[in-house]
DNA sequence: ACTTGTGAAGCATTTCACAGCC
DNA sequence: GGCTGTGAAATGCTTCACAAGT
């Protein structure tokens, strides 16, 4: 939870989509006005956003691109792997598991997990989904620090209990509810209608 | 884009929350410091929210819910149906076109779409997947206003350009790329990993 | 006694603007 | 000439605190 420096929230979002950019940009060097266009905000937003982590650019000549991207990545806590699980099989949970932004950021998945009888011994893309009650045996077994919830409103809940039981500190949460955790556990929530709902009052404003 | 009174994105965010808490709330009233228990937030944060749609509370009492809830979808433009369409029948879109939140809110899908001939023609969960070059006809004919982008991101900005082009002011991008489109429509994205990629950080410091 | 609505204060984030360096 | 890094200004958002209503 505590930040060496406090690095605003906002920052950090917006490194890890500099981090996209400068994974595409083929020169080898890129100005902080660059990556600003690329990433659609002000450039001085940029490097303030750096700036955080340390000084990174040469006057007069931009950023060295390859340099800026392993330490970005270092600073973030992207340069190694991770354990994730994935609880709930359905179509959204089916849908994480084989999207390729996780593994190839380093979230490596190690365990699907559904309550549904159907599911449970059947493989899913590759991973054989267990039951619930297998969670705290797989986290421990794997060293997991992240899970990811990927069940209905209803028992999203009950499933990160589980998880912070077993030891995880880390959720993100796909459910639309607000998860009442620990101070000491960090959740972060990716809610797949709000940003449409707000298009409503948008289009009609 | 224009706003009345210009809201705050947060607190558009916000609002679509109390929706959800007040549709599964039992009692006839509620306080601000209910909602605020439930949404994780500040009561006073609540009542700013509120304030900027109009009064709804009574001093003493509360809100009434059903009044709130009613008067709420209707500012919000969530109270009349919505066409939308779905660009991508991949795993995400495929997940997306049976997420009950979507239809639940009043956004009807009624198009699905992807260049990949050998899903064209194909039923996926029910919906028939046409071929992107019969986006403009579907769009005029259904009266859609709202697209959403569920293609790999090397696509997605093609694909945006189509729906503007088409005559469709309102997008909801889930590839991780910045879209660039003019003043006048509305791009609101979802990222499936950002939220993670930031957890990296959050558990390292 | 309890709760709303809201000015005003407090805090956070973004943008400006420029000194300093290549 | 072009670009970074950063104080300072500007903006935006959240929280406080309290008058007013029931």
């Amino acid at each position: 939870m505590a930040e060496r420096k406090s690095v605003p929230d906002p920052t950090l979002l917006r490194i890890c989509r500099y981090l996209r950019i400068l994974e595409r940009h083929g020169a080898p060097t890129i100005s902080s006005a660059a990556i600003a266009e690329a990433a659609g905000v002000n450039a001085a937003q940029v490097r303030k956003d750096l700036s955080f982590f340390g000084e990174f650019g040469q006057p007069g000549v931009g950023y060295d691109v390859k340099q800026l991207l392993s330490s970005l990545k270092k600073m973030m806590g992207l340069d190694r792997e991770r354990e994730v699980i994935v609880i709930g099989a359905g179509a959204l949970g089916s849908a994480l598991i084989n999207y390729p932004g996780f593994e190839n950021r380093g979230f490596k998945i190690v365990g699907v997990f559904d309550n549904n009888p159907a599911k449970i011994g059947h493989r899913l893309r590759g991973y054989e989904v267990m039951p619930i009650d297998r969670l705290a045996e797989v986290i421990s077994e794997h060293n997991v620090s992240i899970g990811i919830i990927a069940v209905p409103r209803q028992s999203a809940q009950d499933v990160a209990d589980a998880l912070i039981e077993a030891g995880v500190y880390g959720i993100v949460n796909f459910a639309p509810v607000t998860l009442k955790v620990p101070d000491d556990v960090v959740v972060r929530s990716v809610d797949l209608t709000l940003q449409l709902e707000t298009l409503a009052f948008h289009l009609d404003n």
